[in-house]
DNA sequence: ACTTTATGTAAGCCCTGACTTACCGTAAGC
DNA sequence: GCTTACGGTAAGTCAGGGCTTACATAAAGT
C-alpha cells in the first residue's frame, strides 16, 4: 500500500521535537510564521523548513492572507495516524490475548504432567 | 510533564522504517530475534540495536525463553501514543471548527458592509 | 516608486544515528 | 567440559537532516 508512505512521512515529521513544538503551538488555531517562530529557540528559516516538512506530510495546511501565511493543523493528517495506531493497537491486543491463552494452556499441561 | 518524554521516545522509535518493519513483523505475536532479523535487509546486530530502542521507548517487551529472547509489542506503549494523537485530534477539530465559524462571520460582515 | 514586513530558498556546517564488522556472554546439546 | 546456536556490546564509518547566515520574492504601507 502506498498508503504506508503517508504514515511514514507523518511519523518522521512528528518525531522531531521542534516540529512537535510547532504542532503544539498550533493546537489553539492557525498562526502566521512569525508568531510560531518567535518563542521557539531556533531561527525563523529553520521554522520555515519544519513547516515545509509538516505540510508535505499532510499534517499542516497553509492559507495565504495578504502579507502573511497562516498555518493550521490538518485534521485529516492526524486522522491517518490514528488509523495506523488503532490497527496496531488491535493487533497488539489480539497477540497479547493469544499469548496469554497459550501460556495458560502450557501451565495446565505442565501441571497435569508433573503432578 | 515528564509524560511527554515517553511520547517523544515512541514517536522517534516509530519514525524509523526498519523499526516499523520490526513492529509490523510482530503484529502476529512474539518472535525471537533471529526470526525478526532473517527477512530484514540489515544485519542482526542492527536489529538488536533497533530492538533496544523500541524496548526503551516502551513499545516492546522481552521475555527470555531458554536460549532465545522473545520480543512482543507492548500494548501500553501503543496506548500512550493513541492518547497523544487523540488529544491532538480533538484540538485540531476544535480549531478547525472555530476557524470555520469565524470565516462565516467575516463573510457575513463583508457582505453586509459592501452591499 | 521606495521601504518595510513577512516568508521562502540556497549553501554550507556539523552532529546524530543507522549500519557494519568483530568480539563477548550464555544457555543447550553431545 | 566443549562446541554450537542465540543474541547483546564495542568501535568505527558514513549519510541524512537540522541549524545558521545570506539572499530572493512578494505584498503592504506611505
Amino acid at each position: 500500500m502506498t498508503y504506508t508512505d503517508a504514515i511514514s512521512a507523518r511519523l518522521i515529521a512528528l518525531a522531531d521535537p521542534t516540529r512537535r513544538a510547532i504542532i503544539d503551538r498550533l493546537r489553539g488555531g492557525a498562526l502566521p510564521v512569525c508568531e510560531i517562530a518567535c518563542d521557539l529557540p531556533v531561527s525563523r528559516p529553520a521554522v520555515s523548513q519544519h513547516l515545509r516538512v509538516l505540510s508535505d506530510a499532510g499534517l499542516l495546511v497553509m492559507t495565504p492572507q495578504g502579507n502573511r501565511r497562516l498555518y493550521a493543523i490538518a485534521p485529516e493528517g492526524v486522522a491517518g495516524l490514528r488509523l495506523y495506531l488503532d490497527s496496531l493497537w488491535d493487533d497488539a491486543l489480539a497477540a497479547f490475548a493469544a499469548a496469554a491463552r497459550q501460556q495458560a494452556e502450557t501451565n495446565a499441561q505442565s501441571k497435569g504432567q508433573t503432578k
